[in-house]
DNA sequence: TCAATAGTGTCTGTAAGACAATATACC
DNA sequence: GGTATATTGTCTTACAGACACTATTGA
């Protein structure tokens, strides 16, 4: 394709976007893969991603959202924010290449059937630098999660306390004072009791609760707004 | 230029690099602005930036130093961390494009002398959505000021206690306790003595400072290292 | 000795951690 | 009542802010 733009005079490089979809099985945080469709790489594992399409993508966020929609049919539900962007003429073989790489974070139950899931502090080798994202989307994770209520999206809407403690301490890797944790969680408002909500189990159920509008609203005044339609 | 890579079948966006450089002068945060010398927007004040040379840069990193060096004359002596990446196809009438966005932090002294000074907070309208990467570079300078050593880049490399909490008190725009202050940054060894400096005023003189290396490890243990070379 | 800034000590309130005590469900 | 988890209360400790005090220089 010739380029028609007359400014245009240093050559563009491969401009694609790349997502680390993230949610927590068990103690470990997963990392959603996919087989590569196409070279290079094809056939290996690698995170979701593809080419930026100016003709549809309204920025690269749409791009990244378009991939969660395109290749692991996820709509909506999750909590996306760009994570870095990665360059350099080394990191595919086809070129010069530059990727916005996104995290997201969604719970358990809605991960993709169609992806892989693999653990993301022993995700294997992966091709490009993607060994090198999915470091960096773990660390945000991990460092957001010491300041924030980010682990929240890594559970359903409704949760009860105890699990967003437990989300917390797998996360960081730590234990936490379950009354401390009681009393942030509500005094500073992050998350709210879900009105009369209880989930029964063989023991004293426990109130539901569900994160504050200020809280959700705290993660839409980033610098660019994340849309979480 | 025609594409050769078989590939790549999608329109690359426009690639550029943009660098919000910060220094403090008196009470406020200034940016670094220049005159633009070409089409779109030629003559007016806008950030220093530039298309990423793929046959030249090694990523968009170096990119950024090299548009600090060819339009500043900056080699040396700023902290510089990527900031955003911005993208779409309305923010630079050329077309879709996408601009990763860089800040640096420097001392007022460094300051180069070639670049327009604008007051970070009223840096009036400027072209493309560089107001919009002005504002995250102060938001992201100001939220990194209250968690980490960042502003101590905007002094030179000894400095005082005194000149360390006062810069501190100008980016967040609030005062803080000068004892706890002290305590903070002996305690978590952030700055340590310069052994036997000092320096000589009209009265009691005071030690002078700098970032002990464990503080400017921590600069480089961001995701992507940042050379300060 | 005074002026001016540098640096230290002490008190106090807030908040987090440890951990005991109480509550509420199902059996 | 027994068991298991949920939730609250209390004690203690760490730390930051307020603020008074001491130190060191030049004039």
């Amino acid at each position: 394709m010739p380029d028609h733009r007359p400014e245009h005079r240093f050559a563009s490089p491969i401009t694609t976007v790349d997502v680390v979809l993230l949610c927590l099985r068990g103690d470990f945080l997963q990392v959603a893969l996919l087989r590569r469709a196409a070279q290079p790489f094809a056939g290996e594992l690698a995170l979701p991603g593809g080419y930026v399409h100016v003709h549809e993508d309204f920025d690269t966020q749409s791009a990244a959202k378009r991939v969660l929609r395109e290749k692991l049919h996820l709509t909506s539900g999750y909590f996306l924010e760009q994570l870095y962007t990665f360059s350099g003429p080394t990191r595919d073989p086809r070129g010069w290449s530059l990727s916005v790489a996104y995290y997201a974070v969604i719970g358990e139950k809605q991960f993709p059937g169609t992806a892989t899931m693999a653990p993301a502090d022993a995700v294997g080798r992966l091709p490009f630098d993607h060994n090198k994202i999915v470091e960096a989307a773990v660390y945000r994770l991990r460092s957001k999660a010491t300041y924030s209520s980010l682990p929240a999206f890594l559970l359903p809407e409704l949760f009860t306390l105890r699990e967003l403690h437990s989300v917390y301490q797998r996360v960081l890797g730590q234990t936490l004072d379950l009354a401390s944790f009681r009393r942030k969680i509500e005094e500073q408002g992050i998350a709210e009791p879900a009105a009369g909500k209880i989930r029964s189990g063989p023991n004293r159920p426990a109130q539901l609760y569900r994160l504050s509008a200020r809280t959700l609203q705290q993660f839409n005044r980033v610098i660019v707004p994340m849309d979480q339609d």
